[in-house]
DNA sequence: GATGAATGAGTGTTCATTCAT
DNA sequence: AATGAATGAACACTCATTCAT
């Protein structure tokens, strides 16, 4: 909870750096578990051990800190891992062990969802954020779609207006608390073989 | 912008109704285009043309103004008949024709949508408004689904979890401003047909 | 809790006189348990079953309303009786009896007496009437003194100051809650005989 | 009326001690002054020439404010001493020099009795001081009585609550603002040698 | 007489931000 | 780099009082 540096070894940038990072992820910790206006600069000095004033050499303002927090967390470079290099299988098999894979990062990082999706009306830094965040999801998944057409796996479609689609189930029922409630194989089965029957 | 009822031949009963629909308007209008803490209650009273101590002789706080809004809105009772009576046709005519009237609706309310999802982190009264909303508007989707498997137009499948996720893209494409953008044709035409192909 | 006087046969000056009371009464009560400023108009107006702008019809003035309750309680003319009439007996005994006559009223009426000294500091007619209540009460201890020096029965002395003494005694410990615990006997045997040994 | 303490050579520590202590006075000034309720916390901080904010740096409410205003007074520690060590010559000389001294200090403090009087209806902890450094001098009068009794120079009798009764006395007359009005040597001598004539 | 809608100055309190040290 | 004292503009909410009906 509190920290004393002034007798590191650490070079002044590294420490400089170090601090960056730790208020980043007090602030991360606190935005996501109480909110935005739920949090004051002061909650998160204190509970980073130092003092009011040095939130503001680090970060110009509350504001920037979030955005920081938002940027930082980076949920692509998180996410779009899930997606790659595991292309062996069945469509049907990565499809779903994509989402899987979506879906427990999800549902791991419900609260910075939620911070995102709650600071996203007033930041429109957070909104491209998220904004970004899902349209490239949106385009992996979608080219992943159009592999599986190109080799005949699945019919022709608007591949990304349905991985948009499939994204969205996915970001929505995670936002719900009901732990383990979120279960999209149905749909996605469902999505696969279709609702009409085959003859 | 401002009002004066006192020459108003209106009863005094009526005038009380009158004012708490029309502090509940601007409240309404204003939360949504401001969110919740971008909006004082002065804010709302400047607004209505009345004095800051007014909105109180109507709503004991703020927090109840927001609940009362929430509460007036009233997602359900206008979404309902947009599912009910239209059964006429092909299931994938009807579903189709639901589900671009949901989109309508959530389009004409996206402001209140996201008043909803914000103020859901904060006040539990509206995370389940909205959870209600969204489980109502899956059992009713679900139970035509079934109406449909019963018929032999759909296969069996989970109608549950399939009417929650298709609810629930519709949410999430609709909370994007972009206008137009949302399509969800596409989507719907891929789970009625499916993306394997049929044989 | 409510009242409806509009049926009443009563004259319209029985109506105002009644009201006045009621409205006293309430206020009374109220002022007693709540204190001054923990107690609204609004809170009056309620009790007494009528609207918030009555009060202003019969009262100019919440502060009014309070010099009105201080008066009409009148302690004076209702603390008199308790030393007139009673004199036969010896001194001791008549005095001990005036005194358990104020005690037994000042201890039923003690929320009255905090409210009366916590007004006084802020409204000098209450001050005022407190002031007249101490002094008259000790002119009719002292003359009660004077009596019985003149008789012989007590030794000459400051009456005045003797008996403004003994009021403020029984007054102190009357403010205090702990029932029972005041008892001023032993203050009032030893005045009587002397706490310097009799040779 | 103002203050910059920027340029003070006292160190952070001091600084801040003086402050608090700053605002205490200027607190304990105006609350005696005008009362609790007359008394805004905006009027303190102007007063102490700091901004509206400051305050709450250091005491979180303004009732904590005012139990440290009460708390720091501490009558009893400086009441105390007016009781010890002055224990030569006859009990009455000794008695009426603590009662003067008692008498000096209530009347040099009037407005902080008034304060701890009107405050003690509606805070338990104010009104708990009161009661200690009434039961705290009761007992200090009441060992003086006792050992007077055992040397023989006083009857036996309730010494508490003849202490009690006494203390009582010298505090109500001096919540009465006439100055030199009081005085109570009358009812002691009277105490002293008894209202019943010696044979 | 009676109502209660309406007022608006004021209340204690919060908090992002600044800056001298 | 680090502190924390200091700022001051908000904020939600209260309440005695007025007045048209």
């Amino acid at each position: 909870m509190s920290s004393d540096l002034s007798h590191m070894g650490a070079s002044r940038g590294r420490q400089r750096e170090f601090r960056r990072e730790q208020l980043l992820e007090v602030a991360a910790r606190l935005f996501a578990q109480r909110g935005l206006e739920g949090t004051t600069t002061k909650d998160i000095a204190r509970e980073a051990g130092v003092s009011a004033g040095l939130l503001y050499h680090y970060y110009p303002s509350k504001e920037d800190l979030l955005v920081a927090v938002v940027s930082h967390f980076d949920a692509l470079s998180r996410l779009r891992p899930l997606l790659d290099g595991h292309l062996e299988g069945s469509a049907s098999e990565v499809l779903m062990r994509m989402l899987r894979g979506i879906s427990t990062f999800m549902e791991e990082h419900r609260d910075v969802m939620w911070l995102c999706m709650r600071a996203a009306g007033r930041f429109p830094t957070v909104a491209q954020a998220l904004r970004q965040t899902r349209e490239q999801m949106t385009e992996l998944l979608a080219s992943f779609f159009q592999g599986r057409i190109d080799r005949g796996e699945f019919m022709p479609h608007d591949t990304v207006r349905v991985a948009r689609g499939l994204y969205n189930v996915l970001a929505m029922e995670h936002l719900e608390k009901a732990p383990g409630r979120s279960d999209v194989e149905p749909m996605v089965e469902a999505l696969l073989y279709g609702l009409v029957p085959r003859t």
